[in-house]
DNA sequence: TTGCTCCTCACGTCACGTGAGGTGGC
DNA sequence: TTGCTCCTCACGTCACGTGAGGTGGC
């Protein structure tokens, strides 16, 4: 019995194909058009750990559900990380408005500002990791 | 000579065909898959105003500089959308520390707490209207 | 009439996924 | 040895873009 799992979350690509129901040759083909980055073992054997299989859930459901090419994928995969990375900046900064701001005025009037001045309306963005609705294109036969 | 130009910036498809070197054919494929929404004319003539063009202009680079496909493309636009609102979000909550905090906290100070309160470290995002690098794909041969 | 428009149908090309074939290390 | 891994090459299928063919209105 050949090892297919590598300590603990890492996946040799049969494990990985075989629980996607993809072929090996279709995660070497996602890596060498760079959208999947698995390290690899001394004897140069990929491991798939468990970020690179989220990442990979979201390549299929692009490609597998929505029929989006690879170039849509690797565009799509860029996006995702800038609106990751922008609300984080949101959340930073209404966190910086929070506690700065508010112990600023708190301190300036000596009292009870406090709940009545956070925005009601909130204007925080919950990340959606999902990618939006589209028409399906190909699905593939294998079940 | 017919009307390709039918009164203020709406273009009839050849004329759209012909300023950027595609099939007419295409503009009605983009259309058909919803890239595209151009109104009519009451004869059923389509009608693309220059926000369709803009729109035009950015698939165009999806599709022939990058190679994305059109299901790809219907899923940049939507995320597209997704960050500009974002960005709105952002710039009207930012509006809002800046007008009605800074105010409270200067009228419960009574002076000048000023320009040293707003944030230096902007966590501004500026929206980037082009599409994230990526490989080029597929050019087109029509010169 | 001319030159556009509309539409549908069909074809060539290319990307994507898969398979085969041969190698090497645990 | 077995069963995995690595790699490259090749093929089938399908989406995309284009072209043809026929219609209708300014």
């Amino acid at each position: 019995m050949a090892a297919k799992r590598k300590s603990k979350g890492a996946y040799m690509i049969s494990a990985v194909a075989e629980m996607y129901g993809i072929h090996p040759q279709t995660l070497r083909l996602y890596e060498r058009e760079g959208l999947l980055k698995p390290s690899r073992t001394d004897g140069n054997t990929r491991l798939y750990t468990e970020e690179d299989i989220e990442r990979l859930e979201f390549i299929l459901n692009l490609a597998r559900d929505l029929g989006v090419n690879i170039a849509g994928i690797a565009i799509i995969l860029q996006m995702r990380e800038r609106m990751e990375e922008m609300n984080r900046q949101m959340q930073s900064f209404v966190e910086y408005v929070r506690t700065e701001m508010l112990s600023h005025i708190q301190q300036a009037a000596g009292q009870n500002v406090s709940a009545a001045m956070v925005p009601t309306r909130r204007p925080m963005i919950v990340p959606r990791e999902e990618a939006p609705a589209g028409k399906p294109r190909r699905t593939t036969k294998k079940a």
